[in-house]
DNA sequence: CAAACATATTCCGATATAGGAATATGTTTG
DNA sequence: CAAACATATTCCTATATCGGAATATGTTTG
């Protein structure tokens, strides 16, 4: 045996560090691909290839536009790390306060933004 | 250029699935190798390279007792992740509510757990 | 100290990338 | 339609693992 693809699944896809990067950017706004390699400034293969890596597994969705592809983050699929993550919440004492206050807040507000 | 280590960091290290195997074993009690070893089934030394990866990033530490070495989870090791989640959390609508009824009871109870 | 035990390490081979370079595909516009 | 534009894909190479097998290291016990 060998090594297992890191392209697989949401965990192995967010080890990549220039991967964290691009969905830093893209869960501030959808963004094209020359947007983003503007602003990372890596070549543009380097960034489309990323971003299949990362639509493979679902983390960003890709709409077209013109001759432009629009990406985009999708939350929803960042919930099995969030959900593996919880096993370690009880540990966090002293994050569980700030935590709380931004959770009022957010209710405060009202729950959800629309899609 | 070529691959980069998948075993410099906190993100990369639970990219493996069996990592996050032995995490979750470790997070449940503190156990050593030979433990481990019967709960996962693999050869030890697969145990053993996997476990000193994750000692390399501080994820678990390991402590001595006669000729077993006792390895536990360190914690405080995953909050990078649970920051870099973190952006996320806001999409979230549903389980927030979930998060909060849990959050209220761990404050119920008195905050912080002893080390 | 020798044997048994617990675990780590070394050496090995196979393979999945990551990135570079070049090119292909698809879209708009004149 | 041709040229320009936006992005994806293919081909290539170097390299970092992953796991297997064998072995080394360290500890206890008789």
């Amino acid at each position: 045996m060998a090594r297992l693809k890191t392209t697989h699944d949401v965990f192995s896809a967010i080890g990549e560090p220039k991967r964290r990067i691009l969905i830093e950017q893209l869960v501030l706004k959808e963004m094209s691909v020359n947007e983003l390699v503007d602003i990372v400034q890596w070549p543009q293969p380097v960034v489309s290839k990323h971003l299949g890596v990362l639509r493979k597994v679902r983390i960003v969705s890709e709409r077209r536009q013109g001759r432009h592809r629009l990406y985009r983050v999708q939350p929803d699929e960042f919930r099995p790390i969030q959900e593996w993550m919880h096993q370690f919440e009880k540990y966090w004492g002293s994050s569980l306060d700030q935590l709380d206050s931004y959770l009022t807040e957010i209710q405060a507000r009202g729950k959800n933004e629309p899609d």
